[in-house]
DNA sequence: TATAGAATTGGGAGCGCTCCCAACCACCAA
DNA sequence: TTGGTGGTTGGGAGCGCTCCCAATTCTATA
């Protein structure tokens, strides 16, 4: 069996309760006990037991990680994994296990409601995607604190991390715009997505700023995946664009194919500009310009919120929006 | 706060001992004591705490997913997308929470240490995918129950859940054999993989039991993904086969969008068949003949062996070998 | 040198559960 | 009536930790 506090107590000739103070980094032991304890942890590699701790504290240093979707949209997305992985990264500096609740739609709603109230997480993450009216309200009902990354369309005073997504629109066009485009085209999110919304109408904006017809030919909606933006950008074509502002990078690497498809050069007959940053547009060919979103970073970010939300339950609500950036690359 | 087991004790006017025994399902309970507290529960919506009942029993009823994600392709790869679905799937059938490890590269080994160490989870389940030396030691060295889904290369003696894939190439090749297709090549995955190697092992075994030749120009190695799967079969063609077997469905995908490329047709000019049977490849046109695995299974396999295996802490070792099954399509 | 006050240390109580043994109750056979 | 039996039920002990207060030691000052 493992060791104990006790032991570690015995083994020092200190008292468990100069143990636990060491252990929890807690002020009012003497330097020659606090060296002496901690020699003897890390001897025995001792780690104290979660279970016992969680049962006295009353919490169990554990967050959920919630995502009302398929697992297979968690995998296939790259902005997921990088996300997941911010996550994963601030919950072991912090000390915190990270919990994976993957709820499928509809039917598991219920055993979401379940968990929630089992005690087995302090608070919890999740992701703004395809929230309804349901599933924000069984969050809410749970009275754990949680904390969105994205935004949600209409409840305003949430805990969130979310990027400022008008502003990575409108540097996105503005830089097109910088280089002497003139028929500008975009490919967009889904229009009842808060970030699918956002990016449009940076996109207008910005046309508009800089004395642009908008023109609703070079406007088409996408969902963000590449298959939309090939087809999207095949449409896009026959109104001849010089270039093309995709809401994604997913859909600009589609679209970069359908372009290529069309045996157009980019970006001399056309350029393109993706959203996001994923490390596979610096691969594509021409590497991919676009707006970098600090994915990793948010994720990270959401669990330092949720920590603070937790240290603060009388209601304080955090809203972080981050600013994104432009990076050149070749493709505009 | 939440409702302790001597709260429902008291209103319903029997122990915290037999409140226990209806909440685990135990026997010795009259079948009126059983139905008064079983109604008091759901009224009030109780749920044992987690922490004092793993205090109490010494297990914590968590498992953990440890994915070393050195290879950015555990990502991609929608193989992984099922298996953590079974996975999840099995942990909530158990009651068991499922906590997620993304480990990074090198650097981050001592921390998965940390965590095996830290009584956070009774075991844990992990993909055989690019284990390297130090790595299996450490998974040893942690004195945790594990299971491994896919085979390790030369630890033998591990509990594991995987995939007949001899069986599988060899049903793949004989299906191609059967159809009277006689230049059969194929794209095999990693030969430093398990699964690789087996798959190349079943082709060659069939093509020698039917009396066909061997043929080195006919045998390309890919890595599983839809990439390697196109630039292999671009190859391949130059030497005329009339099949392609590809040891992975991203392969034989991407091998088909070489042979269109060739304005050949499938299965007509060419065969292809696939191995794994992911839910895109009946989508494929023409739908892609391939091998079943019954990947979401073997998740759930995984957990219910891990499940025994911390049941058996005396060392008797599971391993299950998942018969595969062909499913005849229109791309052969 | 005495003593207040600060710094340090020790140990009881309790978190909410499970496990185990003892107590209780009916019922039946002797 | 008594004793034995099996089905139920109750409650003490203990899991390993934190929290709190009391005890002890040290330090600085009069």
């Amino acid at each position: 069996m493992a060791h104990t506090l006790e032991d570690i107590a015995e083994k020092s000739g200190y008292s468990r309760s100069t143990v636990s103070r060491v252990i929890n980094g807690e002020p009012g032991v003497s330097k020659k006990a606090r060296q002496q304890i901690t020699k003897i942890i890390k001897e025995l590699n001792f780690h104290p037991n979660q279970a016992a701790r969680a049962l006295a504290t009353g919490k169990i240093n554990t967050i959920g990680l919630l995502i009302p979707e398929t697992v297979n949209f968690i995998f296939t997305d790259p902005y997921f994994q990088l996300l997941a992985q911010g996550i994963s990264k601030a919950c072991e500096n912090n000390d915190y296990a990270l919990l994976l609740w993957l709820t499928e739609p509809e039917i598991e709603r219920s055993s979401i409601k379940k968990y929630l109230n089992h005690g087995i997480v302090d608070g919890f993450i999740t992701a703004s995607i395809n929230f309804d009216e349901p599933m924000i309200d069984t969050l809410l009902q749970s009275n754990l604190p949680f904390v969105i990354i994205g935004r949600h369309a209409y409840e305003f005073d949430l805990n969130y991390v979310d990027l400022d997504n008008l502003a990575g629109a409108e540097l996105a066009t503005q830089h097109l715009v910088d280089r002497g485009y003139k028929r500008i085209a975009t490919i967009t999110g889904p229009q009842d997505m808060f970030a699918g919304e956002e990016r449009l109408t940076g996109y207008c904006n910005v046309l508009h700023a800089n004395g642009l017809v908008i023109e609703e030919n070079l406007i088409i909606e996408g969902d963000f995946l590449q298959e939309s933006g090939y087809t999207c950008a095949k449409k896009l074509l026959a109104f001849k664009p010089d270039a093309i502002f995709a809401a994604s990078d997913m859909m600009a690497i589609g679209a970069m194919n359908a372009i290529r498809e069309a045996e157009l050069h980019i970006p001399e007959d056309i350029a393109v500009i993706g959203f996001d940053n994923l490390p596979l547009t610096a691969q594509q060919k021409p590497p991919l310009t676009t707006i970098h979103q600090p994915i990793h970073q948010m994720g990270y970010l959401a669990v330092e919120t949720l920590l603070k939300v937790m240290d603060n339950p009388d209601g304080e609500v955090f809203q972080t929006i981050i600013r994104p950036s432009l990076v050149t690359r070749q493709s505009t």
